[in-house]
DNA sequence: ATTTAATTGCGAATAATTCGCAATTAGAAC
DNA sequence: GTTCTAATTGCGAATTATTCGCAATTAAAT
């Protein structure tokens, strides 16, 4: 992935810290939270890492993720493969799974306790206006 | 379901506060959130909302649910039936869906965007250990 | 090299949730 | 029905993740 690519045809500026926020989620086994992007980067302000990720959430290029009990928000990279995440409620983590059958038992190195398939979309009372409350 | 039942065989007193969450949960198309439940109760202060539903999830009497960019948690009654929500990205609501294959393209009242899957479990690093950090 | 709008850093503000503590209350024991 | 005690509640203050205002900096267009 061609990081600068990416945001200059996004029409955002090249910044070190746009780069280095990028770099860091392109390493990681799956999304994490501003704080984990704040500690894995240096001389970067925690601000700076809450409003990177939100430009790069509205451009589409990364996507923003809740999880049970969690009261973080965690961020990755949009590819089209990344789409099931093993979620650790031990230590609240979200790693990758490449294969996933929805009936699955195993997945290597996590004891499954349970699924949820949440499905998103609009009910006919939004689907109509843009504006989205929260 | 017996309200007054449940808490006493969780070993919980049956104070109104109590029974008067129950009663909205019990009445909601889905999971809904601290503040939901407060404007729906008369005379009870919010704190104490937070209190119930916490130890009412802790006794598994109810489920915490997070959704996708939304900031606040959402609780409901755990039943054997309700494990898959219709989520509108719109107003950030969840309602309960009875029927749902995986691969499904219809829900009635609702335009389906996408879905998610989650599977939840314990990773090597914490199968072992109760302690549960955040 | 100059210019300008976009971006950043800092610290203060916000909003959901939690906590401390004194007052109240459910329910057990009499 | 009274009494007693631990559990529960209400209130407001504290906490924590996230957002915002504003002055200083910087990318990139000219």
């Amino acid at each position: 992935m061609d990081i600068q690519k990416t945001l200059s045809s996004a029409g955002l500026k090249c910044t070190k810290q746009r780069i280095a926020v990028m770099e860091v989620l392109l390493s990681s086994s799956g999304p994490i939270t501003a704080e984990d992007i704040h500690s894995r980067v240096n001389e970067m302000s925690l601000s700076t890492v809450y409003r990177t990720v939100e430009t790069l959430c509205n451009k589409h290029i990364l996507a923003k993720h809740t999880i049970q009990d969690s009261d973080k928000f965690y961020y990755d990279i949009v590819t089209e493969k990344h789409h099931h995440y093993a979620i650790c409620l031990g230590c609240k983590s979200m790693r990758y799974i490449d294969h996933c059958p929805v009936h699955t038992a195993d997945i290597d190195g996590f004891t499954v306790t349970g699924h949820k398939l949440e499905i998103y979309g609009y009910c006919n009372k939004c689907k109509n206006k843009n504006s989205v409350s929260n």
